[in-house]
DNA sequence: TTGCTTATTGGTCGCACACTCAATAGCATC
DNA sequence: GATGCTATTGAGTGTGCGACCAATAAGCAA
C-alpha cells in the first residue's frame, strides 16, 4: 500500500512544469547520475507519473542532454561568476582552483566523468558538452584575458592557456570514483601549479590565503565510496539503434 | 531464419573457453565499450548460447572487470613492455607519448573513460581498475626511476611523477568522445611537456625524432565521432541493489 | 455557473537484460 | 564400442526500461 490513494492532480503552466522537471533531472545527474535519469525516477521524484515527462520530453536522451546542462551551467555561474566579476582575475581563479579541487566539487567531477563517457553513445547528449566545453573554455578564458590585460598574468593564449588548465582538471576529475582524495596535495596542486606557471605567476601564487577548501592539509580519507544511491544496470544502448529502435520503426 | 541451423556443439576445455570468453569481452570493451559487454552480445561473438556465459561468469560483472583488466594490462604491456626494456629510458618514454597521444590510442582512451564511470556503480570493476592504474604508476613510475639512475631524467620522487604524467593523459583521454583530434597539438603535447618539465628534459626532448603518431601536424578532423557500433541505453543498475536484485532474492 | 482547452493520468506494449536449471550431447577413457 | 563426466544447450522467470494513447479532470474564460 506504498502510497496509492495519492491522486490529486496539480496543474501547471508548461513553463514552470518543464523547468520542474529540468530541474529534478538536474539534481538526480549531479547525486546519482545520468544514467539514472529515467521517466519512472524522475516521475517519482516529483510525484507525477511517467508519462507527463514523456509528455514534456518525448525522448529522454533530451532530458539528459537538458539536465547536464542546467548543472553545468548552474556550477560554472556559481564557480566564476560573470555579471558581476567578484574580485581581481587573480582572487578569482585562486577561488576557482580551491573549489574545482575541493571535495565540494567531486559530484561535479563525476557529472563529467559520466557526461564525457555516455557522449559516446547520445549524440544529443554530446552536442550539449561540446556547448559547455565552450562555455567554461570561454568563461575560464575571458578572466585570464583580463588579467593579462591588467597586468597579473602574462600568456600569449589565454584560450590556450584555459584549455591546458582544464584537461589538467579533467584528468583529476577522471578519479572522482576511485578515490580522488587519496591523492597527495602535490597532485591535486598539479591544475593550480599548471596555472601559476602558464600564467608566469610564482608557485603557490594561487593558493588560497586562508585554507579554504582543499587547502593546506594532505588529508587522505574517502577511499573510494561513490554516490551510494543508485547502481544503473549495464545496457545503455546495446546495438546500433538501441532503444530508439521501438520508436524509430514507427 | 538467421542462422538457425547451427547446433554443432564444440565442447572445449574450461580453461581454453574461459580465455575465449574474455578475450572476446575485451575487445567488445574497447570497441563498443564496457555496457556492451551483456550475456547475448558475448554469446554471439562466440557463437554460442548465452547460459554458457553464465556458466563461466555467474554475475556479468566479474566478466566485465575481467575484460577492462585484460586489455589494460595487454595495452600496458604493448606500451611499456617490462621484460626486455625496449631501449633507454628516454626512448621508451618518446615512444610512449607518441602512442598514448596518437589516435592509435583512441580506443583505449574511451576504454579507461568508460570503466572510470561505471567503477561509480560496480565495485569489482572498481577495484580492477585501482590495480591496472597501480600497475600503470608502478611501471612508469619504474621507466622515470630507471632514467634518473642512468642520469637521463631528474626528479625527486619518480612515483609523483608518473602519476602527474598519468593525470595529464586521463585529462586528455576525456575528450575521446568529444573531439579528441580537435585539440591543437599544443594541447596534445601537454602530456609530453609535463614530462619533460617534470624530468628536467629540455622542451623538445620527448619529441619522437620520426613523426611516429600524433607528431609534427596539427591536424585538426574526425570531429566527434566515436565508435559508431554500440550505442548502450541509460540505466546501469538504477536503484540500490538493480539487477542482482532477481538472483539475490532467490 | 457552464464550457472548453489541455495538462495529466492510467494502462499497455515490446524490448533487452541477468539469471536459473533440467535436459542434452561431446569426448576422453576404459 | 560402450560408459561416464561435464561442457553446453534450450526454455523460462522476473525486472526495468522507453514509448504510445485514449480517457480524465483542473482551472481559466465566457
Amino acid at each position: 500500500m506504498t502510497s496509492s490513494v495519492q491522486r490529486k492532480r496539480v496543474r501547471k503552466s508548461p513553463e514552470d512544469r518543464r523547468a520542474e522537471i529540468v530541474g529534478a533531472a538536474a539534481e538526480v545527474a549531479l547525486t546519482e547520475g545520468l544514467e539514472c535519469i529515467t521517466l519512472r525516477r524522475i516521475a517519482d521524484q516529483l510525484a507525477v507519473r511517467p508519462g507527463l515527462i514523456s509528455h514534456y520530453f518525448p525522448a529522454v536522451e533530451d532530458l539528459v542532454a537538458e539536465a547536464f546542462g542546467s548543472a553545468a551551467t548552474a556550477e560554472l555561474e556559481s564557480l566564476l561568476p560573470a555579471d558581476p566579476p567578484d574580485g581581481s582575475p587573480l582572487q578569482r581563479l585562486t577561488r576557482f582552483f580551491a573549489r574545482t579541487t575541493g571535495p565540494s566539487y567531486d559530484d561535479m567531477s563525476r557529472l563529467w566523468l559520466n557526461a564525457r563517457h555516455l557522449s559516446r553513445y547520445r549524440p544529443v547528449l554530446r552536442e550539449r558538452v561540446l556547448g559547455q566545453e565552450a562555455g567554461w573554455r570561454g568563461r575560464l578564458g575571458g578572466v585570464i584575458a583580463a588579467g593579462v590585460e591588467q597586468g597579473e598574468f602574462r600568456t600569449s593564449d589565454p584560450e590556450l592557456t584555459a584549455v591546458r588548465i582544464l584537461v589538467v582538471i579533467d584528468g583529476l576529475a577522471a578519479h572522482a570514483n576511485t578515490g580522488l582524495r587519496n591523492h597527495p596535495s602535490a597532485v591535486t596542486r598539479l591544475a593550480a601549479a599548471t596555472a601559476e606557471r602558464e600564467l608566469g605567476l610564482p608557485d603557490g601564487a594561487l593558493n588560497p590565503t586562508e585554507p579554504t577548501d582543499a587547502a593546506a592539509p594532505t588529508e587522505p580519507n574517502d577511499p573510494a565510496a561513490p554516490t551510494d544511491s543508485a547502481n544503473p544496470t549495464d545496457s545503455a544502448n546495446p546495438t546500433a539503434a538501441p532503444e530508439p529502435s521501438a520508436a524509430d520503426r514507427s
